[in-house]
DNA sequence: GCCAACGTTGGC
DNA sequence: GCCAACGTTGGC
């Protein structure tokens, strides 16, 4: 019995952190803490053991793809919003019921080469992308299948 | 419920 | 650093 995985997009500064931090992370494994969107904050409740992420560079240059993620652990609570001292501290999220969620990844693997913004504009297959969208700023975004499978052919 | 003001995102 | 686009807040 196959199960349909989903497919996502998930952006990271590469400053803040990076493919490569994910890469080097214990376990290749990280919490993706500090979403404070609701729209992302109930995508990440979608999300099942065994989605796929596409990793992507945001405010980096150039902004870009630049791998692939999996979904290891479902939506629990970010403890950073709890936490006066975190620059995502809510006051206003309740212990009982907690406002924000996260999710843990794992890397997969790195692209060959970074498929950028640019690039993947040009692509007449992606123009529905929610990523492609003019003013588009989800951290936490789906991806349709087929427009996953044109982004593995590219790289 | 409207909407102005404000803060944030993120490409450029 | 600029600024367009967007989300949130709060006065009314």
């Amino acid at each position: 019995m196959t199960q349909t995985r989903k497919y996502w997009l998930m952006k990271s500064e590469p400053s803040a952190f990076s493919i490569d931090d994910l890469m080097n992370a214990p376990a290749r494994t990280t919490c993706w803490d500090g979403v404070r969107n609701y729209q992302a904050r109930n995508f990440m409740r979608d999300m099942a053991i065994g989605d796929q992420v596409l990793f992507y560079h945001s405010n980096a240059d150039p902004p870009a793809v630049v791998g692939i993620a999996e979904i290891v652990k479902t939506a629990y609570p970010d403890p950073t919003q709890f936490d006066k001292k975190d620059t995502h501290y809510d006051p206003q999220s309740e212990r009982s019921s907690p406002r924000w969620d996260m999710v843990d990844i794992r890397h997969v693997r790195r692209f060959s080469r970074p498929l950028t913004l640019d690039q993947l504009r040009r692509e007449t297959k992606l123009k529905k992308m929610v990523l492609l969208r003019k003013g588009s700023r989800l951290s936490v975004q789906p991806v349709s299948p087929k427009e996953w499978e044109h982004i593995l052919s590219l790289d």
